[in-house]
DNA sequence: AATTGCACCAACCGCTTCACA
DNA sequence: GTGTGAAGCGGTTGGTGCAAT
């Protein structure tokens, strides 16, 4: 309680990150490891506060993360996780290992909120679930008995959603990051990089000429930050800044997404908790577990999303 | 061609949880 | 057991791009 923002810092940077910025702190995490995050303006010299760079980071930097469009299998991972556990997006992410919480959240906020209500006015199916799942039941004023029974309810369609969103493991080709026939989109820490890079390169004459017209004095404006400067090199041009980060790092190719999980544990070994993706069922918890003793595992098997929820998609 | 409205998503903010002295 | 700082998490905001008018 009372304690000052991190980031109302005076001369403390925001708005969108540069790809010198995020070259700086891949450096920095390279060296380091992820972690200590309060130590990273101090030692990179970003004008970044901790926060900013620890998500930085975790959403778009760290090794592993897959970036476009959501497949049906996440889809409906998603939905059923919603479902089982409400807004935790962390945990919910924890089964997307290549989907950080945040995209998800935002992918639920902007896409399936609205496909869910849509399908629920279209059917007239009224969800056991509201926004923020089977456990906003509770913030009702009911009886603690009432209560109790709803809670039994939903862990009973806990469960069957868990079982559900499980079983998506067991079917053929799913067992890795490829859906749909599409070849993994894993992204190294370096592929990320690169990307941003090549959309840094697209933007540049536009942005460069803008950012020559425009003082960049203030470093406070979110609006002036929309308009990125390179400091040191503003000349360069991002192809220059791409071979200088690959130079950096002594990456010879960005298309070799099995190389991420090595640069995962070598640069930040305390770092990734989530499950193996390339596991056949993400590592349970113990609620899980709970979960799945119930009715033991060879349910998940017998289950099949589509045949349970036909119109659904 | 210009304007408006909307969808998307990166990033921020503030609260909660965790770890440690 | 308590206080404090760091990290994690979820809700929200605001800029950008695109489609509709």
């Amino acid at each position: 309680m009372g304690r000052p923002p991190c980031c109302d810092k005076v001369g403390v940077k925001k708005g969108p990150w540069t790809p010198e910025e995020d070259i700086m702190l891949v450096s920095y995490v390279q060296e380091h490891g992820a972690g200590n995050w309060r130590a990273v303006p101090t030692i990179t010299g970003l004008r970044r506060c901790s926060k900013s760079c620890r998500l930085r980071w975790t959403n778009y930097l760290r090794p592993g993360i897959k970036r476009g469009s959501f497949t049906d299998h996440e889809e409906k991972m998603i939905i059923q996780l919603q479902a089982l556990l409400g807004n935790k997006w962390a945990a919910i992410a924890s089964y997307l290992p290549e989907r950080t919480d945040n995209d998800i959240k935002n992918y639920w906020n902007t896409h399936l909120k609205k496909k869910l209500k849509k399908l629920q006015n279209g059917s007239g199916h009224q969800s056991s679930t509201s926004d923020t799942g089977f456990s906003s039941s509770k913030s009702h004023s009911i009886s603690r008995g009432q209560w109790e029974r709803r809670l039994q309810s939903d862990i009973n369609t806990a469960k069957q959603a868990l079982h559900d969103a499980l079983s998506f493991e067991n079917t053929p080709g799913s067992l890795d990051a490829t859906s749909n026939g599409k070849p993994s989109i894993y992204a190294s820490s370096t592929e990320n990089i690169a990307r941003l890079l090549k959309g840094w390169t697209k933007n540049t004459p536009k942005l460069s000429e803008e950012s020559t017209k425009s003082s960049s004095t203030d470093q406070n404006s979110a609006s002036n930050a929309m308009t990125p400067s390179l400091s040191s090199n503003e000349s360069k041009s991002g192809v220059d800044l791409s071979e200088a980060f690959e130079s950096l790092f002594g990456f010879e190719s960005f298309e070799t997404s099995n190389n991420s999980d090595d640069f995962s544990r070598s640069t930040s070994p305390s770092l990734e908790t989530k499950p193996d993706p390339n596991g056949l069922v993400p590592n349970l918890s113990v609620l899980e577990n709970w979960l799945l003793d119930d009715q033991g595992k060879d349910y998940l098997t017998n289950f099949s999303f589509d045949d349970e929820n036909p119109d659904l998609f």
